[in-house]
DNA sequence: CACAAGTATTCTGCATACAGAATTTTGTTT
DNA sequence: AAACAAAATTCTGTATGCAGAATACTTGTG
């Protein structure tokens, strides 16, 4: 039974080596953020636990567990004695939301022109490049996976794991909104601009540059989004 | 058999108004967030879900629930197989998080200055006056109480929730450890001097000097704390 | 026909039961 | 006495059962 309903959510995994393998908690948790993410349960919507774990294949006990941790990341609230609901995000939650991230970016940008390699910089130019072929070809989704890539690099290249924790955090709270956010023409030249400069100061590895630069261009991605709220 | 365990967790409440009332899940987390914050769980502790539950009052169901919610929290990992663990935190971790948080309570500052009311302000200052008191007394415990109060009191007057849950989920994961680092005669003179700098850039609205105060304070709470890990 | 009260149903929150993994204890051999 | 193997025990992970709250439905009344 336990190894039935796992098989429909954990993929197989060889288990070599002492990583921890994907547990069937994780894999819910992770169901169940996608879902929130892509739009499949809509903010507001309510959660009920006996469909969604006949859904997911699994019991009441682990997917109760999985909705507590979504609920302390932010994704979820709980509504007592009607149990939880996906986050509705207002426009002010947004911003907010945005100004923090900024920050963080920010911070990420100043720390990882300190921390970051040589070799772990060219890595990020290689995916600046692919995202500029993208653009070129205006080609949407593979543009905006690499842009999200670059920025998680960025994150990661600051060794710092406690804020890559926080930004994860944030981000996916905003992550369904960014992705409906789809600008116009214009606005997106901007944002590639920005992108130039920001692999041109990591590379010079000039810190105030690439912070103030990450930090902007959240601000813009404000004016982005904000209509799509 | 609910209410009865409830009692034991659960203040009383009189159930006016539309405010949300403490649940068993809630009593429970925040019941075992102190016990780690307290030392009274020591880090790498494995917790033992019958034990513990048969301590807290309460089945292994809503234990296991509060456990799920500390682990999204930071302040527990999970081991596959062997069940919750206080977590450790290296000497870069605290660093690390140290660094963000100054960070965030920079960003809290600048806010501060910015959205605060003159009355909200007033209130800043009624607290570090009360904490000089206590500076001058020598009394340690309502010292650090106070102090904690007034770095909330700026993140709230921040306006901005998301920047209060993120600091909020960093702050808790480092209580333990401010509470320990109890720094000697000088090291607390400077910690005094830099607040009296915080009131005084609050009250005059000036956002560059309170936030690098803020993001300052919080490198020399790493030279306090730095050998306590 | 609208509406309120009472009833039936559904759903959440918690407790318990059970299987299998992890750990400890015990026994045996060298 | 040390080291290994096997058995016994404990503990986690999951499913299920049950009580009470929340919701939907039904029926009676103005």
């Amino acid at each position: 039974m336990a190894s039935e309903a796992a098989a429909l959510l954990v993929d197989d995994f060889d288990s070599r080596g002492p990583i921890a393998r994907p547990t069937l908690h994780d894999a819910i948790v992770a169901r169940v953020r996608d879902m929130i993410i892509e739009g499949e349960l809509a903010p507001g919507t309510r959660l009920h636990e006996g469909n969604l774990g006949k859904m997911l294949g699994v019991s009441r006990t682990p997917l109760r567990e999985a909705l507590k941790f979504l609920v302390s990341e932010g994704l979820l609230e709980l509504s007592p004695g009607r149990g939880a609901v996906v986050r509705q995000f207002s426009a002010k939650d947004v911003h907010d939301s945005l100004i923090v991230l900024g920050n963080l970016e920010g911070l990420a940008g100043r720390l990882a022109c300190e921390h970051a390699t040589d070799a772990e910089i060219r890595e990020v130019r290689r995916l600046h490049d692919r995202m500029m072929d993208m653009y070129e070809k205006r080609d949407r989704l593979p543009y905006f996976k690499l842009n999200q890539s670059i920025h998680s690099a960025i994150l990661r290249l600051s060794k710092n794991e406690a804020l890559v924790s926080v930004h994860n955090v944030l981000q996916a709270r905003l992550k369904r909104i960014r992705y409906i956010g789809n600008e116009g023409p214009e606005k997106w030249a901007g944002a590639v601009a920005d992108h130039e400069e920001m692999i041109n100061a990591l590379e010079a590895r000039d810190a105030d540059r690439l912070s103030k630069v990450l930090t902007d261009h959240m601000a813009e991605t404000w004016e982005r989004v904000r209509n799509a709220i």
